[in-house]
RNA sequence: GGCGACGUAGCUCAGUUGGUGAGAGCGCUCGACUCAUAAUCGAGAGGCCGACAGUUCGAAUCUGUCCGUCGCUACCA
């Protein structure tokens, strides 16, 4: 059966570029995961866009004495360059930029609102008289009231680690333009999150499969704590406009409650592209089908909890099934970060690596339990030593012995024991795989895949081919073709986290269709092949030294 | 400060609810092979499972303390 599957991917921040952590945090594995969904046949539907909004990007295009949109622009046709050389296949990328996601989060707003889960309060905010803006506790500096060091940020510093209240910093000033800070009362509206702590929490416990440090953070989390109210709009003349003028000019919906509903606003946009303006629906107001949310964990409280409130707050439509969250792709023993030039950004990285090769090399270390650490020297590593070496050489280890002394695909009548041995472990691995996948446990899956080819390897130096073109040239053909076969179903394994090399296969030996190895048809050509990957020369690379 | 996570072979990591001799990949050593991108296959060496104390018939796996690293702390998203 088919089943609907939402994969929703987080939504990269128009802000500035996105790294390897991030990559190998959401994008890949989801796309991973949705490339293997499609193969089984499920109805996959794979949305996210660029998040645009916000206090960061209007502060960025001040310092650059450009508009939002300039940074938005400019980052989003980024995100949209690298996705497209990096093979993710969305359904639809769009960004929450667009009229139609202003609709939909107004149309969300009002309703939420209606159903009495949205009310107004006033507060006392801190006011940049010099910038004319109101200003987050992040872009306040001042004395710690702790350790007294002076470059102290409102929420917390940097220093001593401790939390902090932006009213407890001495002499505070603003990281904008200097100024002194002061308070203004304003008013917003509020989403009550408290309504749904109670739901929320109850829907989570029946949660099953979700990985422990998800689901243990956010249980923890609505179980001890609960959950507080928050404003939702902002003083800024950046981002959704509000759909009631009630609260006066120079007011807008904040990021964190619009960037969440691009899931649906992009999954609409999608149905209406296709021309079939309901097809949204059979995702969203769907019983049977599937959410799976890909994020970094940083993203697990708006995932779980808020947007789950929000969801609620809406009515008739579907909760998320999983969320798979990774942990941190870590450099140096650092969490990556772009704007800390930690790590590399994803330029950075494929101006460095094949596609397929950083794919792998990302993949083999998904932080799917713990935060894992990764170099450049890592990647070429596995590269070399595990993606040429035993996948990409097999390949053209076999497709150039039956080029050679066939041209084509021999029959292979009159298989011995050890043939169909060694194609029952390339099925087992590709069984195997299958459920991996679909647990996302990906790394192990890659891994499973791998097997599969080392199957082979060792199949073909048990059984010599080479020789016995000379000594028995029809038990030759057989082994060949065996190993052909082989080949075109650890393919398929390999297909998900690998689309470009896949390609290349797809065209000698067709199409993948099905998760189940397809015999190769006897009289199939076969040419000369051309390596599949080419190895990364390390010593280039390590004259860069890129991820400083 | 509070909360959480992590600390397992040279490197990157697995180790379900505690139980016969602690694993994988890569690297390293030796051997085989030479079809293949000096790739492959086989065998082997290598770890007092961060430290200390405790619970238990028995702990890498549970408890406590300490050391080290990292993350979060709801107006960064």
């Amino acid at each position: 059966m088919s089943t609907p599957v939402l994969v929703a991917v987080a939504w990269p921040y128009a802000s500035g570029s996105r790294h390897l952590g991030h990559l190998a945090g959401a994008y890949l594995p989801a796309d991973i995961f949705a490339r293997h969904q499609r193969t089984i046949g499920n109805e996959v539907l794979m949305v996210s866009g660029s998040d645009v909004h916000g206090t960061p990007i209007t502060v960025r295009a001040d310092e650059e004495g450009v508009t939002p949109q300039d940074i938005v622009d400019r980052y989003h046709n980024e995100f949209v360059q690298q996705w497209d050389e990096i093979g993710l296949q969305w359904d639809n990328y769009t960004t929450t930029g667009t009229p139609h996601h202003a609709r939909v989060t107004q149309d969300m707003f009002l309703r939420q609102l209606e159903n009495g889960h949205i009310d107004k309060r006033t507060s006392d905010q801190f006011y940049d008289p010099e910038a004319d803006r109101f200003l987050p506790d992040r872009y306040i500096e001042g004395t710690c009231p702790h350790c007294s060091y002076e470059e102290a940020r409102g929420d917390q510093c940097d220093n001593c680690g401790r939390t902090l209240d932006a009213t407890d910093l001495g002499s505070p000033r603003s990281k904008i333009s200097g100024a002194t800070p002061v308070l203004r009362a304003t008013e917003h509206f509020y989403y009550r999150y408290s309504d749904f702590a109670d739901e929320v929490g109850a829907w989570l416990r029946d949660k099953e499969g979700w990985r422990p440090h998800v689901i243990n953070f956010v249980t923890r989390w609505v179980e001890e704590e609960g959950l507080l109210d928050r404003a939702i709009t902002r003083d800024l003349d950046w981002g959704v406009e509000l759909p009631v003028d009630n609260l006066g000019p120079g007011k807008r919906i904040y990021v964190w409650y619009d960037a969440v509903i691009g899931y649906i606003s992009a999954s609409q946009e999608w149905a209406s592209k296709i021309g079939d303006d309901d097809r949204w629906r059979h995702w969203w107001q769907n019983d049977e089908s599937r959410h799976v949310y890909f994020i970094g964990k940083d993203n697990i409280p708006f995932h779980c909890l808020f947007w789950p409130s929000q969801l609620l707050g809406y009515g008739d439509l579907h909760l998320p099934d999983d969320v798979p969250a990774n942990q941190y792709v870590t450099f140096k023993g650092g969490k990556a970060s772009a704007s800390r030039g930690v790590g590399l950004t994803i330029r950075e990285g494929l101006d460095l690596f094949q596609p397929d090769g950083l794919r792998y090399a990302l993949a083999a270390n998904f932080p799917e339990q713990a935060d894992t650490e990764i170099s450049v020297e890592e990647i070429a590593r596995r590269i070399n030593e595990e993606l040429v070496a035993t996948w990409g050489n097999l390949v053209n280890r076999v497709l150039s012995m039956v080029h050679k002394n066939h041209g084509a695909q021999p029959a292979s009548d009159g298989r011995q024991a050890e043939d169909e041995a060694v194609l029952a472990a390339v099925d087992a691995s590709l069984a195997t795989a299958n459920e991996q996948i679909g647990r996302v446990e990906l790394r192990s899956a890659l891994r499973t895949a791998m097997d599969g080819a080392q199957a082979i390897n060792a199949y073909l130096n048990a059984t010599e081919p080479w020789k016995l073109a000379k000594s028995d040239p029809d038990r030759s053909a057989v082994v060949l073709a065996t190993a052909l076969d082989g080949i075109n179903g650890v393919r398929i394994a390999f297909s998900p986290f690998l689309p470009f090399s896949s390609a290349v296969l797809d065209e000698a030996l067709g199409v993948v269709d099905g998760w189940q190895r397809v015999p190769v048809a006897p009289g199939t050509v076969i040419d000369k092949p051309v390596p599949l990957f080419i190895k990364v020369d390390v010593d280039e690379l390590v004259g860069d030294d890129a991820d400083g």
